[in-house]
RNA sequence: GCGCCCUUAGCUCAGUAGGAUAGAGCAACAGCCUUCUAAGCUGUGGGUCGGUGGUUCGAAUCCACCAGGGCGCGCCA
């Protein structure tokens, strides 16, 4: 339980009270309690199902055990009222000294306010981005990105033990091709006469890669080594002289160029695997080795996909994991035709490492496009941690970029596509991390450029922002008219709150409270998407409020001639701003002190 | 054909581990600036929660089926 969940505490008391009414109240129905804010204020403040859940094992109907409750919980010092309605709720009105004595807390706690025991001793690795290192990255990653790095945040506050992970694509066709791209830019930045057409008609599987970023690539392979690389009239050479050299320098440039992106977006990992390394380690021959020990590979022939059976399909006997075994529709082949291994025993081998790293759940953060990929990997970390570690996976839909109510449109081959630098110079990282976690991570988006930068409450960053700046605003200006007052968190903590009774101030304070729990059940659902609508929901409360001094000149925050009723006021102010800064935080958006 | 995701106000979306009369923003309409920043605030209208059944004291939420949209389905990663 959470000292400053006051949700939390008041769910403890209504139990205590419930096991004095229902001696043998069976656990699994104990945990279906729920304490939960009320919509309809005649309700007040908060209202408890516990009567509904425990009639059937009480054997006793809900609206006896909510009279007994009702009782009880009259008792309770923070209780002002309960009273049974409807068809077994238990409505509660507390003090509103109940809810002001949380200022002090969260005025104490600071941004620490919110952080939840949920997770504490489960140790948890987030795995996002994750690109291949082809290519700056573009918008297709960003959304991962800024979900994977909120979401690790998010399970941090709610206690997990977090790492946050990228793994490097490095292996495979996509890289080759790579190589051979970089390699046609080297052979420019050496004169070669080749032209491009003839080098790409020389490529196994044509050239893939033309964007001009590989330029820069070509020119520094030239300054290194020379025309070495190639053949003497500057053609393309035997690859076993080239290949390694150039796919080596190339992904490591590439890297170079994604951790800088990562850098601007604001998201640090902690472990950058890679593929190649795993590959080159034997690790996932070593993995197939174990499984096969375990029975679960077999020599096998599939059915071809029902539907849609591509034109050269045959009958073909491939080294399968049953991961029918472990709830998967098909078994999945590990082994291709030339005796290399699938993406998928690779990453079975990755998966494996991490779980020898010890974590409890393992979060991949995907794209859309990989939904189908996501039974197989789960039946694959079942089989090699006997079920003690847990695969998930969290889904990020398509973003489509507008502009003036119109899609951008993006050509990779063209060059055209909207790099995540160049949205970053454009809308700033903050814009970029709060936006992209308005939605649902599962629902599609549109990112619109003109909202983005829009400052109007239809954009939620700027929105957000603007109620931070606005506390921040009226801390300074406090500062001025009581000069020698300290007014720091720490100082308005210690300070009376008694006089803030009015409704507008307790519905901000209500919403302040809300916050540990939205933390946890954010962590819980994996949807750090709450924390931003929170904080829009937390953010109208302030404005409202801010604006009732228009109306009514006392009821500003700042009194000249009240400085003890200010004081007050001022802890209201300074909690919520260490609530957004606190919310903010988990987002990865840094606070703005004043708008400009 | 199969699997996963989605369908809520005219538009874009929330809906807190099944709770009481389903909520915001935009758009529409009506108000509020000698101010701690009006970059904002207040109010009004607008819904058979895709459809039909089921479970339940109670369903937008869970289950089944159907319709529409998206993604995926051996040697791509």
């Amino acid at each position: 339980m959470n000292p400053s969940d006051l949700y939390a505490r008041l769910r403890e008391t209504v139990l205590a009270a419930l096991a004095q009414i229902v001696p043998d109240l069976p656990a699994d129905v104990a945990a279906r309690v729920e304490i939960t804010s009320t919509r309809d204020p005649a309700h007040g403040d908060m209202a408890t199902n516990a009567a509904m859940v425990s009639a059937k094992a009480a054997r006793q109907p809900p609206a006896k055990i909510a009279a007994a409750l009702v009782q009880h919980l009259n008792a309770a010092p923070e209780i002002a009222s309960a009273e049974s309605a409807g068809p077994g709720f238990v409505n509660l009105r507390l003090h509103s000294s109940a809810f002001r004595a949380l200022l002090p807390i969260i005025l104490a706690s600071g941004e620490a306010y919110g952080d939840a025991t949920t997770g504490t001793g489960t140790k948890v690795n987030v795995e996002y981005v994750s690109a291949n290192p082809t290519g700056p990255m573009h918008i297709g990653h960003c959304r991962g990105a800024v979900v994977g790095d909120a979401l690790a945040n998010l399970l941090g506050k709610a206690g997990f033990e977090v790492t946050k992970e990228y793994y490097i694509n490095d292996a495979g066709a996509q890289v080759t091709a790579l190589a051979w791209a970089a390699y046609w830019r080297y052979l420019q930045a050496v004169g070669s006469p080749m032209t491009e057409h003839e080098f790409a008609e020389e490529v196994p599987g044509g050239l893939q890669y033309r964007g001009e970023y590989l330029i820069e690539v070509g020119k520094t392979l030239a300054a290194r080594f020379q025309a070495s690389l190639a053949t003497p009239d500057l053609g393309i050479a035997s690859p076993e002289i080239w290949l390694d050299t150039v796919k080596d320098l190339t992904i490591e440039a590439m890297m170079t160029e994604v951790r800088e992106d990562l850098r601007l977006l604001g998201v640090q990992q902690e472990i950058f695997s890679s593929e190649r390394a795993l590959v080159a380690s034997g690790a996932a021959d070593a993995i197939i080795e174990k499984l096969h020990a375990d029975g679960l590979i077999y020599e096998g022939v599939l059915e071809p996909p029902k539907g849609k059976t591509p034109e050269d399909w045959e009958p073909r006997p491939q080294t399968l994991f049953r991961s029918t075994d472990f709830g998967d529709d098909v078994d999945r082949p590990l082994r291709k035709s030339d005796g290399s291994n699938t993406y998928f025993a690779n990453d079975i081998a990755y998966h494996a490492d991490k779980v020898s790293r010890g974590y409890d759940v393992l979060i991949d953060v995907l794209g859309a496009d990989h939904g189908g990929y996501v039974p197989r990997m789960k039946a694959a970390v079942r089989a090699i941690s006997q079920d003690a570690v847990k695969f998930e996976a969290v889904l990020c839909q398509i973003v489509h970029i507008m502009r003036g109510g119109q899609p951008v449109r993006m050509s990779k081959r063209a060059g055209t596509y909207v790099t995540l630098r160049d949205l970053l110079e454009e809308v700033g990282k903050d814009a970029v991390r709060f936006t992209m976690l308005t939605r649902k991570a599962d629902a599609q988006m549109e990112f619109d450029l003109d909202q983005v930068l829009a400052t109007t409450r239809e954009n939620p960053v700027f929105y957000v922002q603007y109620a931070h700046a606005r506390c921040r605003s009226v801390l300074r200006a406090a500062a001025e008219m009581f000069p020698g007052t300290p007014i720091a968190d720490q100082d308005l903590a210690k300070t009376s709150v008694d006089t803030l009774a009015g409704d507008p101030e307790l519905t901000l304070i209500r919403r302040l409270a809300l916050w540990p729990r939205t933390v946890e059940a954010a962590a819980l659902a994996r949807e750090p998407h709450r924390i931003a609508f929170f904080l829009y929901d937390l953010a109208g409360d302030f404005h409202m409020l801010w604006n009732r001094g228009k109306d009514d000149a006392t009821l500003r925050f700042l009194q000249p001639d009240q400085p003890a009723e200010t004081l007050a006021r001022l802890a209201l102010v300074a909690a919520t701003a260490v609530v957004i800064r606190s919310g903010l935080a988990v987002m990865g958006v840094t606070p703005v002190e004043e708008m400009r």
